[in-house]
DNA sequence: TCAACAATGATTGTTAACAATCAGTCGGGA
DNA sequence: TCCCGACTGATTGTTAACAATCATTGTTGA
């Protein structure tokens, strides 16, 4: 468990050629780790463990979890350290509101917008998510999921938005790991192809609604008066493969 | 213009109480002196003014500096330092195209939700808005201008709404200072209490229209050929007066 | 057996010094 | 006069050590 993991050791011995590891670079690293449940919330983020994982000095490591708690993906303890964030039944549904304010806008404006290049982008992830829920390889289909939210944000052109979004889909990641039924699917089976083939069809009204009612029902699969405590093993996990 | 401001001594004299100034004191007091116009895009921040000017060690300024380079406020060059943010033309249109998305959206939504109490804080906002333009406060009516745009989303009741309203205002503030014709007023004279009138009789198609509106107005006053280049005095502007 | 408590190790928060880079000045030469 | 380069002070980026706090273990006593 406290064992150096390969993947981190490479890390701080190769510099990995030109590529620089800076804030950002954890900050996406943790991201992706949370999207995919492979970080459950409340898991102890060691400041140590992540210098060597990512093969960084403290200072970096300490301000990418700043980055992070400013974003509601991480939470600080004064004296206690940095934990992955437990959003409170409250905060989801502060998440699920503002992620229906804006998803359902952006579904609505982005079918007057998007050109060809992004209906292909969609297109494409719409089949990654089919083959993935069809070979059963949930960890993939758990990401892909979130991930067809910000795709979309993504094709609106506006990086604000994609950020916001983005932030937003993360912590919802959280809020389903917490708070999620497990029988209940991540993201039922049709509502993205759904919601694309609105798009491709150029009815923003529609594409609303379907987004809305798709926000709704993952919504619907949360039960608030089932937290579960959960373990996170940290080093391997972030471990760079 | 590098004196130590007084006020800036006496935070370093005087603890001020219980009052602990951490990271978030400084990103809040740099947003209002943004909002305000006091600092003025590609105004260098200073590390060592801003330690003598908080009373903190470094860590904490160049913390603070981080989060706000995240939220597109602030400026990080490498071995160059810090400077308040000049969108270019291209995030401007970002960050008003964002604005219209989400703050439309939230225009129309709050009819239904806004309670008594944030309907008496706008009609009051509105009044001192009334008072600054007659008396011609010009930074007074600067501030509060885009502190309708914060209070609306503030009466949203979600505090994630809030907090994306509240950067991308601030950073229409950068835009404004940077593009905006100098006779065209910030916000135009009834704009705000139209908007408001329609939220208190019910009409959330019609709040949203004149939002939509509004913040075409406000983008029509930019012109993108003019860049004004500006002066910051720094100290003073953020003494703790 | 259990609870309170002290001691120790681990972890975080902070400070200070050092290294590296930048910006502005001065001087020399065409 | 103008341009180029070395130099110096200032500023930023980084590291390491120190201080403070927390968590855990083991002990004592009822």
């Amino acid at each position: 468990m406290s064992v150096p993991v390969s993947s981190g050791s490479d890390a701080r011995t190769r510099p990995l050629g030109p590529k620089r590891v800076d804030e950002s670079f954890i900050v996406e690293r943790i991201y992706n780790a949370v999207m995919e449940h492979r970080l459950a919330p409340a898991t102890k983020l060691n400041e140590l463990k992540l210098c060597d994982t990512f093969g960084v000095g403290r200072m970096r490591v300490r301000r990418a979890l700043l980055l992070l708690s400013n974003q509601g993906i991480v939470d600080l303890e004064t004296n206690r350290g940095a934990f992955v964030a437990s959003p409170s039944p409250a905060e989801a549904n502060e998440v699920f509101e503002a992620r229906t304010l804006l998803e359902s806008a952006i579904a609505h404006c982005v079918v007057a917008d998007i050109g060809s290049e992004n209906l292909d982008m969609l297109r494409q992830h719409i089949s990654l998510e089919s083959a993935a829920r069809d070979n059963n390889r949930g960890v993939d289909l758990i990401r892909l999921s979130g991930e067809f939210h910000v795709k979309l944000a993504r094709a609106s052109g506006n990086t604000i938005l994609w950020r916001f979004v983005r932030e937003l889909v993360t912590r919802s990641s959280l809020i389903v790991g917490l708070f999620g039924e497990s029988n209940h699917m991540v993201c039922p089976k049709n509502e993205h192809s759904n919601i694309l083939a609105a798009i491709e069809s150029g009815k923003p009204e529609e594409a609303e609604a379907l987004m809305i009612e798709h926000l709704n029902r993952i919504r619907e699969g949360l039960n608030f008066s089932a937290p579960k405590p959960q373990e996170g093993d940290l080093a391997e996990i972030l471990g760079l493969k």
